[in-house]
RNA sequence: GGGAGCUUAGCUCAGCUGGUUCAGAGCAUCUGCCUUACAAGCAGAGGGUCAUAGGUUCGAAUCCUAUAGCUCCCA
């Protein structure tokens, strides 16, 4: 019936997948079960699934399949993220490849363009996720410029807007020239670069004197307002009140105090430059500097430069530098490795500009949102995140909101005049126009003379609704669904977004829902190559996944990815673990081949009844440590322990031990404990590989149509008889020592052995007996009093087992000598601890109890060597 | 510069409130087996001064301090 000793996945995964999805399994309706909520952190709508995705998400289905086996209304809600910038970039590429220029379309028209463009791909990586065996509710994907999400966004900005916490601002920003938009301190990355320190004079007016500053950035001394120099600094104590002439442009400027320089650094005074440099912008505020603004937005020099207009700031770098050396006014130049800031999305270098920004406040949003992590009403796993977390929300700056672009949701701010103030914040050009005509006086203002901000909102600022929004949270408060699955479980995320989304997603969650938005968040790590090195694109080291599932079958690899990235550390890819996930299916497929080859005999048998005692034991006692390690998020380690109870329990010794001799039949009773046993494994490991546990449990026995694996119960067992499992492993160790002393000795499997066992407790043997007789191939086990003369022998726990066989006594001596003195060595060491006042009057009770059991032992064994030595 | 973390077998990592024969697992390696479910397998074996140096303790991989190396986050 079922030939291929190799299991094929490539057809069974999709054929499952398909009856899963026809069937509505994914689906969930508010009902009265426990709610299972988890939302997918969305991927970019641009995006190509990849390793980081695939753990994420393999994660997520695992907590969500269990969640289901254990009967609670489990609901995963996919979806994807706008990302303004990325997708923005992707369709400028697009466009350029059409010969069309972003600047010669209009918003709508460019819009147009980009609605196309995520028709087309927006759905790939999507599809990715089902091949994954992704268990989400499809029908609720979300996307994050949807109707709701937009609505939703634009709800919140008013609201915030309404209630102070958003204001416009002029503030200095990171400015990425090439995309020409800022940028949130989040999106800019540090780059160490070999640069210039520059080290260049400003005369001291009406004096011959010079006074020495370092730059890394010389065309900025177009822009600067003032030298400034410690006040305690005795080097320059006599230029109070001078003034410093700028070179080239010849400006005159002031020389300030202030112990914000370090006067240790460079010649300790510092040139001031406020519309080019944060630090030098708080000074420049301080002290009431002019602010010289000498870039434009294309990273070019304007007019206030006054030289070298039109000229790109690096290229007039060099002039400047050229210039100064002409004049005579550079010192020297040092070779220096310094950080520059670049974009994330263009990888531009990014400039610190001022510029006119929406803003969202967030000290009053981060203080409760700090305190529910703290207090724990919120868990973080690793714990430790919770440091980065809190050092994040302590030092918090204003959220810089505001996006030069038009792929986003749109600020719902109006114009009506061109003041400073003259515009108002409304969800409609219609509920504008109302508060327009008031705030302006105005009464015959008309939508027409409205001018909507041109400007969109940052990607973040709509994916920090998402655990509510996806569930319509903010159109439609208090839905039936917000309030049935709102907060949601648990969130899996990687560690590098806990600033951009999760914090975020906590403040919003607190703010619109009163309530935190996920009770647990499961970080995962990075994601490396063998080597370490992180996965990128520009290193060629992304493996190609659809490659991988192909070769390994989907849960080959999600087992793989698993063991790749234990207990939530990074992910180090190897594909040699997915191998081995396959194998694991493989011997699985086997275990159902022994299976259904078995021929039936209707003669009940009871001779199995001890093994079936200790096999639900043994289930039993991992059942815990699975629970247990998943209660603990430790994801792999669940997966380990189904994947040795399942190899080494089930396949190596259950099966085994059942298994009729060749050409013989099974009895019913025991093929029909075996099948229930073997779906029981199954359903335990199916939330980690869910296509061949549904293949295989489909395949144990008669099935329904519309019957599925998903649909039955995770397991509750609690049978705890410590004594059947003592017995059992005493039977492992009898069967290992055997096999062993065949191999020592080279006997063949074939050749039958006496065995002989001296123990004052049979019936830790009796019910195994028989079994161990066809594992070990026994021809007669006997239990004996006194030792036996010219036999192998070997310890299981304190009892001698013998095997009678030609010995030579010197090896056997030898090998006796050295147990010896072994068990002497440990038992002087008990005996140093107990001996120890210290020890005794100190140490816990148990501890002490132990040490007295491990010296009667060790005195047991040492006394049985010695008298097998003696008998030689 | 500030913060967090890591360093245990060839590799990836467990080792929870110090105390079982505590030095472990998986993979890899080596040896022997095509033993009729499975060579994608079976039966075995070897392999580590727990980064280094101090300290606390009756007792340290585990707690403390310093040093070195590595990683990540933030400026």
């Amino acid at each position: 019936m079922l030939i291929d000793t190799k299991y094929d996945p490539s057809e069974i995964e999709g054929k499952w997948l398909q009856y899963w999805l026809d069937k509505g399994f994914f689906k969930s309706t508010p009902d009265e079960r426990e709610p299972f909520t988890i939302v997918m952190p969305p991927p970019n709508v641009t995006g190509q699934l990849h390793l980081g995705h695939t753990l994420n998400n393999t994660l997520q289905d695992i907590l969500i399949r269990k969640a289901r086996l254990q009967g609670k209304n489990a609901c995963w809600v996919p979806g994807t993220d706008h990302a303004s910038i990325a997708t923005e970039n992707k369709v400028i590429e697009m466009l350029a490849e059409k010969g069309i220029n972003k600047k010669d379309l209009s918003r709508d028209e460019f819009l147009k363009y980009a609605w196309e463009w995520k028709e087309k791909y927006g759905g790939i990586i999507l599809s990715q996720l089902k091949r994954l065996g992704a268990s989400c509710d499809w029908d609720r994907t979300a996307f994050t410029m949807d109707d709701n999400q937009y609505q939703s966004v634009i709800k919140v900005f008013v609201d915030l807007y309404n209630k102070g916490h958003i204001y416009k601002g002029v503030r200095m920003v990171n400015w990425d020239p090439m995309r020409q938009t800022a940028l949130s301190d989040e999106e800019v990355y540090y780059k160490e670069v070999n640069s210039k320190l520059y080290h260049v004079q400003y005369q001291v007016e009406g004096t011959a004197d010079f006074i020495t500053v370092a730059t890394t950035r010389p065309e900025t001394i177009l822009g600067d307002s003032a030298i400034c120099v410690h006040p305690e600094d005795d080097r320059y104590l006599h230029l109070k009140g001078k003034k410093a002439i700028v070179p080239l442009v010849n400006r005159v400027i002031p020389i300030i105090f202030d112990d914000y320089v370090d006067k240790e650094f460079g010649t300790g005074a510092l040139k001031v430059t406020p519309a080019h440099d944060e630090n030098d912008y708080k000074l420049g505020m301080k002290h009431n500097l002019e602010i010289i603004d000498i870039l434009n937005a294309d990273g070019t020099l304007n007019e206030k430069a006054q030289l070298f207009v039109g000229k790109d700031r690096f290229a007039a770098r060099k002039l400047i530098a050229q210039s100064l050396e002409e004049g005579g006014q550079m010192v020297k130049v040092e070779e220096i490795r310094n950080k520059v800031s670049c974009s994330e999305r263009s990888h531009a270098v990014v400039e610190p500009k001022l510029s006119m920004q929406w803003f969202c406040k967030m000290k009053d949003l981060a203080e409760p949102a700090l305190k529910v992590v703290l207090e724990e009403e919120l868990k973080f796993h690793p714990k430790n995140a919770v440091n980065t977390y809190r050092h994040w929300l302590e030092n918090i700056n204003d959220w810089c909101i505001s996006r030069q672009l038009w792929w986003g949701q749109r600020i719902p701010a109006f114009y009506f005049g061109t003041g400073v103030n003259d515009f108002v914040v409304a969800e409609t050009a219609e509920k504008a126009l109302l508060i327009a005509r008031e705030k302006s006086g105005n009464v015959n203002l008309e939508i027409a003379d409205l001018k909507q901000d041109e400007d969109v909102v940052d990607t973040w600022f709509s994916s920090w609704l998402w655990p509510t929004a996806v569930f319509n949270g903010i159109n439609d408060p208090g839905n039936a669904d917000v309030k049935y699955y709102y907060p949601t479980n648990v969130l899996v995320t990687g560690q590098d977004i806990i600033f951009f989304w999760v914090a975020r997603m906590i403040m919003a969650g607190l703010e619109y829902e009163h309530e935190i938005p996920f009770k647990d968040v499961y970080f995962t790590g990075m994601v490396r190559d063998k080597q370490g090195r992180k996965m990128s694109k520009s290193l060629g080291n992304s493996p190609d996944l659809f490659e991988i599932f192909d070769k390994y079958g989907v849960d080959g690899v999600r087992v793989g990815v698993l063991f790749s990235s234990p207990a939530g550390g990074d992910l180090i890819f190897d594909e040699k673990q997915c191998e081995q996930g396959r194998n694991f299916a493989n011997k699985i497929w086997n275990a159902l081949r022994l299976i259904k080859g078995l021929e039936i005999t209707e003669t009940e048998s009871t001779e199995h009844n001890a093994v079936f005692e200790w096999f639900e034991n043994k289930m039993s006692e991992s059942l815990v440590k699975i629970n247990d390690a998943f209660d603990k998020y430790r994801i792999s380690d669940a997966l380990l322990e189904t994947y040795r109870l399942i190899w080494d329990e089930f396949c190596a010794w259950y099966l085994e031990l059942v298994k009729p001799e060749f050409g013989q039949p099974i009895a019913r009773n025991v093929l029909e404990k075996t099948i229930q046993y073997f779906e029981e494994l199954m359903i335990l490991l199916h939330p980690f590989m869910p296509f061949i546990t549904e293949e295989i449990w489909q395949k144990l026995g008669e099935r329904k149509a519309g019957e599925s694996i998903m649909l039955l119960k995770w397991s509750s067992k609690k049978s705890n008889n410590v004594l059947v499992l003592q017995q059992g492993e005493i039977m492992k160790d009898l069967v290992t020592g055997i096999r062993n002393v065949r191999n020592q000795n080279n006997l063949s499997p074939k050749e039958s052995l006496e065995v002989k066992i001296k123990t004052p407790q049979r019936e830790n043997y009796a019910v195994f007996e028989h079994l161990v007789r066809k594992l070990a191939n026994v021809s007669t086990l006997e239990y004996v009093l006194e030792k036996v003369a010219d036999a192998k022998s070997f310890l299981v726990k304190t009892d001698e087992v013998f095997i009678p066989l030609e010995v030579n006594a010197e090896d056997e001596r030898e090998r006796m000598l050295k147990e010896l003195e072994y068990n002497k060595g440990f038992l002087i060491s008990v005996e140093k601890k107990l001996s120890n006042e210290r020890f005794v009057q100190n140490a816990n009770p148990q501890v002490i109890d132990a040490e007295r059991k491990k010296k009667a032992d060790a005195e047991a064994k040492i006394k049985m060597l010695e008298e097998g030595l003696a008998g030689m």
